[in-house]
DNA sequence: CACAGTACCTTGCATTGCAAAGTACCTTCC
DNA sequence: GGAAGGTACTTTGCAATGCAAGGTACTGTG
């Protein structure tokens, strides 16, 4: 009903910006959105797994290499209908708690 | 995280008008908000034994009784909580969507 | 080489939502 | 008055989501 609220945002971020976990995390937690490392990785690894994003090694200059992730054609659509879902249920919400 | 959007709904509701669940899903349906009854009784429940909500049984002129829910006071106050909560998310998701 | 820092990953649990099936009451109609 | 159908409430079992906690591994520094 509420589904995919998180997916949304990572993927519209990673339809923007290659981009690193550790850097999801922060950016999400830029918009108070806190989401910490077990709730993230096993939705980057469902997305992969479903063809909506992709990931690449890159090797940083300090520390461990990362894997950088981009959106695919299939992730996008599915973006789409997310952003939808997501329109539709602030409106039902707010229609629902409104009414005088 | 995003958490009892459901439950502001229904608890938003009880606190207009001593309702009862039939109408619950029909008020919800109407907004847009599909709810079956799988999903609404065990709220209802939960929501009571947290002393959320209180009901009574009153007599319907065509069909079996209905349990008739109103809020409590310690409702009220979960239910702004509730709704800050939610206010937060829908603004935590909109940063993080419009961002650039 | 030990340590601290960064990055990635997994396991197990609590909560939420739903489909499906079940119980009980009430009215209608023969 | 009893069968049928509608309304209302309830329970069970499953799938998905989010998180705490703990673990592995790579890299630079002293």
């Amino acid at each position: 009903m509420r589904k995919g609220i998180l997916e949304m945002c990572i993927l519209g971020m990673a339809a923007e910006n290659e981009i690193y976990p550790t850097d999801i995390i922060n950016q999400l937690k830029e918009s108070q959105l806190i989401v910490v490392e077990g709730t993230l990785y096993p939705i980057l690894s469902r997305l992969k797994k479903a063809n909506l994003l992709n990931y690449r090694w890159i090797e940083s200059s300090a520390g461990p290499p990362r894997k950088y992730y981009t959106i695919t054609e299939e992730g996008k659509s599915f973006l789409e209908e997310l952003n939808q879902n997501w329109t539709q249920l602030v409106n039902a919400v707010d229609r629902s708690t409104k009414k005088s």
